[in-house]
DNA sequence: CGCTCAACCCTCATTACCTCA
DNA sequence: GGTGAGGTAATGAGGGTTGAG
């Protein structure tokens, strides 16, 4: 600075005294004016100076920390993202497999109850089951084709048998309300619900 | 009691200088 | 040796608080 070179003032403070002053920075970010008027005389400063090293510390302290934050949020969206990137390629799969079973089903029970199975997909066409407890129910009941080993079956039933009742409300399942995200009227088939998921 | 004003301190943005790769 | 980036002491603007009158 022009003036410290015109009064002949060092520039930067020496070791020692950068020492103490962020020892005593530690254990107090403010100086009390009595403190502050102690310290500079022990440190050969002004007591101006002393404040200015201070503020200037607080200042380098609070970017620190902002930069700190950040990486710690940072690590929290990303762990977020990427959980919230695998459940949905789990979902995807499970879509996947409920298309399945659902037109296997569609097309196995006309043989069981002698309807045809044309009508049958009509009946589900205007009658949308909105409620995905029906629905697993439904597909459930169909204990023929479980037990024909299928992968997307069992893995269907076991997520079935591992709820009881008060699990297989709606709000329990991964912790989400799907209510108010389903619109029945928009439902035209029994998987349509889990389209707006995720 | 409410006001003004000065003194003091703070934050924030910026400047001036130094050091180092 | 020149240069740009980064660190740091210091400055200035603007605002809040406090105590005296």
């Amino acid at each position: 600075m022009k003036k410290s070179k015109i009064n002949n003032q060092q520039r930067r403070f020496s070791d020692d005294q950068i020492r103490l002053l962020e020892s005593i920075f530690e254990s107090e970010t403010r100086l009390e004016p009595r403190k502050k008027l102690q310290l500079a005389r022990e440190l050969g400063l002004q007591p101006r100076q002393v404040a200015i090293w201070f503020q200037n510390r607080r200042a380098r302290w609070k970017s620190k920390q902002i930069e700190l934050d950040y990486k710690t949020l940072r690590a929290d969206y990303d762990e977020l993202a990427s959980r919230f990137e695998s459940l949905k390629q789990e979902k995807e799969s499970l879509l996947l497999q409920l298309e399945k079973l659902n037109h296997q089903l569609l097309d196995q029970k006309p043989e069981e109850d002698g309807n045809p199975g044309r009508d049958h997909k009509a009946t589900i066409k205007s009658e949308p089951d909105t409620n995905p407890n029906n629905f697993l129910e439904e597909a459930l009941d169909h204990r023929g084709f479980m037990d024909s080993g299928e992968e997307g079956g069992s893995k269907l039933q076991e997520i079935a048998e591992s709820l009881d009742d008060s699990e297989k409300s709606t709000e329990k399942w991964y912790g989400f309300e799907f209510n108010g995200l389903i619109d029945p009227l928009c439902s035209s088939s029994s998987s349509h619900w889990l389209n707006s998921w995720v």
